[in-house]
RNA sequence: GUGAGUGUAGCUCAGCGGAUAGAGCACUGGACUGUGGCUCCAGGUGUCGGGGGUUCAAAUCCCCUCACUCACCCCA
């Protein structure tokens, strides 16, 4: 190990990796873009405050997960949390709203959390998400919902589930918080000690609480239904029933409440079996755009862990190498070989040289350890014979062929 | 921020007070000088995470520190 070590919480993605990363990003991006949303690209850092307002003074992530310091003017600034805050943020300052009724977002990128690394959490992790601001009918929720659905499919992501729930309207959701508030403190002593400060803080977060004594003494508290204005009501049962006409596996889990305090309505989270871990998590936000100093308009939206998709996906397969070892033997091959190298990119024929003198086992040792299919062979013969030896590692099979002919023999070998 | 576990060869790990620190895989060279995989032979495989302490003697015991992993809090 060298001297410098990567930063914790940070990792380092290599090219092994990289195609399952593009292959789950191109799915977000493609199945997002056929409902018409749109690509936007945000700063990663923003101002403090932009997350204070947005995502709640009183939220773990603002307290204490952001990465925050002072730049040289001593503005207090943050590399971003999370992107809807800063989507929003852009929503407003640049008026989308005098544009467009209904505006669709997808975002892609790094996000920051100075958490303590552990199972698909990291300090740097990349979300895709999508924001669609302007409507207020369940058949928003659903879109948002169907988006996920569809794309986890696609991309044969197995065993999970949504989780739905509703946190209501501001005013049916400020009722229950109170009550549950007050129900909470009558039996404060039965509870852990993280507990009695979420009865404080975040009084619905209690439902989260994996202490079975906890779990025990609030077994019989009233649901947020009991409290569902009957819009709120409405809203939900017409999503329910779109979900299930939609065959979309889902579950009412009247306990999930997410730590982000914009939520209104809709919440809901995509649950993984497998690992037993959330890889994406959203809701509806109605009153985030005005609090943040825009017009009244409501919204919807979701985030995936693109870290925790990837890391699915990975314990599935590898790529082998799909491309040709191009061995050059002598100092004439190798300036011949530049020729026909250029006419094999031309022809998008993807070729590996290495210009090491080497002893042809040695070069073929390499070819057959990075597990290609083709090699193509160059020395001097060849070059008196005005031919290239193509030779198949699979098979041992070498043919001799003219120059003239390699990109079309290459592409028949390579079928 | 809290708790638990792990750091020994490139990788997976054994050694847990005693001599020059080990195994498998990988790697390098040779048998085989323009033909890989298979076999055989010969070999580097090393600040034992770092620092301090105890001891005649520390990879081994103790303290500190760093890193990784997992769980909690919280979240994607």
């Amino acid at each position: 190990m060298g001297i410098f070590t990567k930063l914790r919480g940070m990792r380092d993605i290599l090219p092994e990796e990289i195609d399952i990363w593009k292959k789950v990003e191109q799915t977000f991006i493609e199945i997002s873009e056929l409902f018409d949303f749109r690509e936007i690209r945000v700063p990663i850092l923003e101002s403090k405050y932009l997350f204070e307002k947005g995502i709640g003074r009183d939220t773990d992530i603002v307290t204490k997960e952001m990465y925050e310091f002072k730049d040289k003017k001593g503005r207090d600034v943050v590399l971003r949390p999370e992107g809807t805050a800063s989507v929003v943020r852009a929503y407003i300052e640049n008026k989308i709203y005098e544009k467009r009724k209904i505006a669709r977002f997808y975002y892609l990128g790094p996000m920051f959390r100075y958490d303590r690394p552990q199972k698909g959490r990291y300090r740097q992790f990349y979300q895709f998400g999508i924001e669609c601001f302007g409507g207020k009918s369940f058949y928003f929720d659903g879109e948002a919902i169907q988006i996920l659905n569809i794309t986890l499919e696609k991309l044969s992501i197995g065993n999970f589930v949504f989780l739905v729930n509703s946190l209501g309207c501001k005013n049916c959701k400020f009722k229950y918080t109170e009550y549950i508030k007050g129900y909470l403190k009558k039996i404060v002593d039965k509870l852990c000690n993280d507990c009695k400060l979420r009865v404080k803080v975040n009084p619905l977060r209690v439902f989260d609480c994996k202490n079975y004594s906890c779990h025990q003494s609030i077994e019989n508290i009233p649901s947020i239904f009991d409290f569902l204005c009957d819009e709120c009501k409405e809203h939900f049962d017409l999503l329910a029933n779109f979900l299930k006409k939609n065959n979309i596996n889902f579950k009412i889990e009247h306990k999930l409440v997410r730590g982000l305090d914009y939520y209104t309505k809709t919440v809901f989270e995509v649950f993984c079996k497998n690992q037993d871990i959330a890889i994406a998590g959203g809701g509806r936000y109605d009153y985030l755009v005005k609090e943040m100093g825009g017009p009244d308009i409501p919204a919807v939206g979701f985030a995936v862990g693109l870290d925790r998709v990837v890391a699915l996906l990975n314990q599935e397969k590898r790529q082998k190498d799909e491309s040709i070892y191009f061995i050059l033997l002598g100092e004439q091959a190798k300036i011949k070989g530049f020729d026909i190298m250029r006419e094999l990119i031309e022809n998008k024929i993807k070729v590996e040289a290495d210009y090491e003198e080497r002893s042809i086992s040695e070069h073929l040792r390499i070819a057959n350890k990075y597990g290609k299919k083709l090699c193509l062979i160059l020395g001097e013969n060849e070059i008196k014979k005005g031919v290239v030896v193509i030779k198949n590692m699979e098979t041992g099979i070498q043919e001799e062929i003219k120059e003239k002919e390699i990109v079309k023999k290459l592409r028949e070998r390579l079928k």
